[in-house]
DNA sequence: CTCGTAATGCGACTAGAGTCGCATTACGAT
DNA sequence: ATCGTAATGCGACTCTAGTCGCATTACGAG
């Protein structure tokens, strides 16, 4: 399980939580690679409640008063680690039909945090990025990149016209994923392989009836009803 | 983590900390409501962080080991705040129409959260009760009552011909408050009244075209299945 | 190589959360 | 009215998160 690779070989020399510092050089990225290791293999482990500045401080082997001084507490280490992980890519699908593309997305989520092996992470991630200010706003910022990238797929639907020009590709992302996170997150109700692909396939039919362009005001019009589009039906 | 069984105990079947207790007279019943008040006062004013078992004793005036004993920590006073919270009934709007009935739930969770004055109470409460299991428990069975409920007006709507039969009400309704509650305590992102509206016309079309019947079996084929699995949690 | 300085290591200290055993109160039944 | 018992009050105790001042290390510049 060595994330350091990942996650330190290519660190990039800023983003300590605090400020820029003056020394960049090895030890203080050793020591921060090595604690966002540490704080991930924690909390996957233990989940956040039982996350623990010292338990941290043991596993990587800096001192507990350096965590507190850098990372300000658990929040921190959180935080931090969060803004280690959104740097990594995600895979975009490309299938030429934005339904399929939506299901994939949805599937991925679905899969990344529902899989025994990978899903504890990224749960408790996210999960404990919620309690603090600090975690939140790493929160924002990790959602926000990834609308942004995936957002890639609704604009190519425009470019080929599936979609309405002036449609909002990052809100129809967040259409299609929105019903996953508030499972996971919010209700906490159980999530299935259907659900995801139901919440792609409603996001693509909003989509396409234009629900998502930007300049778009309506009232009570023709309303929805007049376009059960050739939309295949639901997957189910 | 352990509650005593008076509370949500996982021994017997029914636990509501009112239900049937030994001795559900008078004083236990004035100290449950005496913590409960202040438990929410507490978590509005200070926040989930805020929010020390010591506090609510010295508000409540009850004493610190019965609240440990009864409660088992701030988990599980945010758990019995919140059960206590969803007896409250929620209204349902009835105007004859599914897109005008699912836009007045969005607009009414949009406003409860969001209200300067009502909004910080749920806010903290939810907030606060992802972070422990108990809490979680008690979310769950929440969002379960107010999904059990809201789906009348999708229920309505298939008695009026306006959606297919076998629509799954509650799926409906998470479908169009999902968005909502995605942005207030996933992403993070802001909320305003148009994302409300959206959410909801969107599940009214999905709603509309069949997406959330039930009984059905998968048409699309393979779609879902093939996913490289490939994404960027931060395990490995 | 030497030196100045930032970063880390170190251990003691404080404060507050959470626990425990026992005394006291008040409910509910007789 | 009386009594048995559950529930609460009470205070001391433990344990650990978090802080502080100072010693030590290692980076980076000259």
């Amino acid at each position: 399980m060595r994330l350091e690779s990942t996650l330190t070989g290519a660190t990039h020399p800023e983003q300590p939580p605090h400020a820029r510092a003056p020394r960049p050089g090895g030890r203080s990225a050793r020591v921060r690679a090595d604690v966002v290791t540490a704080t991930l293999a924690e909390v996957t482990e233990k989940g956040y409640d039982g996350l623990t500045v010292e338990a941290v401080a043991t596993r990587s082997g800096v001192h507990k008063a350096t965590l507190y001084r850098r990372w300000g507490g658990v929040d921190g280490l959180v935080a931090d680690a969060l803004t280690a992980s959104a740097d990594q890519p995600w895979p975009l699908p490309d299938t030429g039909d934005l339904r399929q593309d939506l299901r994939r997305i949805t599937q991925e989520v679905f899969s990344v945090f529902t899989d025994p092996e990978l899903g504890p992470t990224p749960t408790a991630l996210i999960s404990a990025a919620q309690r603090s200010d600090t975690g939140a706003a790493a929160l924002r910022a990790f959602f926000a990149a990834r609308h942004r990238q995936a957002a890639e797929v609704a604009e190519r639907a425009v470019t080929r016209g599936e979609l309405p020009a002036g449609t909002d590709g990052a809100e129809v992302v967040r259409a299609a994923t929105a019903p996953l996170y508030y499972r996971l997150f919010v209700s906490g109700e159980p999530l299935d392989a259907r659900t995801a692909e139901r919440a792609a396939d409603a996001a693509a039919l909003a989509a396409r009836a234009g629900l998502f362009t930007s300049a778009e005001e309506d009232s009570a019009g023709p309303a929805t009803a007049a376009t059960p589009p050739t939309l295949a039906p639901p997957a189910t």
